[in-house]
DNA sequence: GCGTGATTACTCGGATACAAGATGTCCGAGTTTGAGCGG
DNA sequence: CCGCTCAAACTCGGACATCTTGTATCCGAGTAATCACGC
């Protein structure tokens, strides 16, 4: 039970185009660089966000990913959920009927969890923000 | 980023003896017939939630595992804890500074979720428990 | 009946095995821009 | 100067390798209650 790196890295990726590149497309090799982590795996990344439509991919020369949506409609929930997926957090593994009330327990709290995330957009930081290293 | 059913297994074993054997013993092989599980996995199980204090082993013939503290004392969050750990569930891996407004972010949302499993007692479905199966 | 030892029913902990997921690399294919070159 | 071709700079996706973690089993050791037995 932990938050992946891979999270990690999406996180600061949207922070750093929230922040530092509204409108132009970012190259992964420069964000790589930027982020200090190795191309190819946060491409994997960032393949993930385009799926879930948060970024754009512009292929070519001078492509890269662009933001997709309104700067300020990117909550942090939108971002774990692109690169953990939506599935719930618990899951009973025992067939008592039909409702666990245990599972009923533990979802709730996910909720107040993600309840928080969704409020809390990623453009809050980008005035904070003063790169990554 | 889930839940393990290590933690599944902790909180029906714990709800079964809060509800059916609040001072007893009961043995693992017992325990793991009720859940349906291996008696040797769920041991395992058993042994955290006895270092973290929740349970108390009971060496010998008749012996097993009972509760430790008062029924209504032991909250959610204190089972999750004993197996899951009590690490952060996010830690940022880059070095900007001493503070990363993400992580921030990220672990108060965590602590929304801690706070209503600290609040919420195993004992309020005591009442309701039907069994595993 | 009573003490002593053996048996039995338990927990405890380490070693091991296996599968799945996270992390990371490599490479070939497709796409767009722009430069170079010939007419 | 125009149009064609080709190279370069990108993304995209699959295949693969590795490492960690979760899940699970097995076994030997320790402990306490109880049973058997001899006195």
């Amino acid at each position: 039970m932990k938050f992946s790196q891979a999270t990690d890295y999406a996180l600061h990726a949207m922070l750093y185009l929230v922040s530092e590149a509204p409108d132009k497309p970012v190259s992964v090799q420069l964000l790589a660089e930027k982020l200090g982590v190795s191309q190819t795996y946060l491409s994997k990344m960032l393949t993930k966000l385009v799926k879930a439509g948060l970024i754009q991919s512009v292929s070519g020369v001078n492509g890269g990913y662009r933001l997709r949506r309104n700067r300020e409609d990117i909550s942090f929930l939108d971002i774990i959920h692109a690169i953990e997926g939506t599935a719930s957090l618990f899951e009973c593994s025992f067939n008592h009927g039909s409702e666990c009330l245990i599972q009923q327990v533990v979802i709730e709290a996910e909720r107040q969890m993600e309840q928080y995330l969704q409020n809390k957009k990623i453009s809050e930081l980008a005035g904070q923000f003063k790169g990554i290293g």
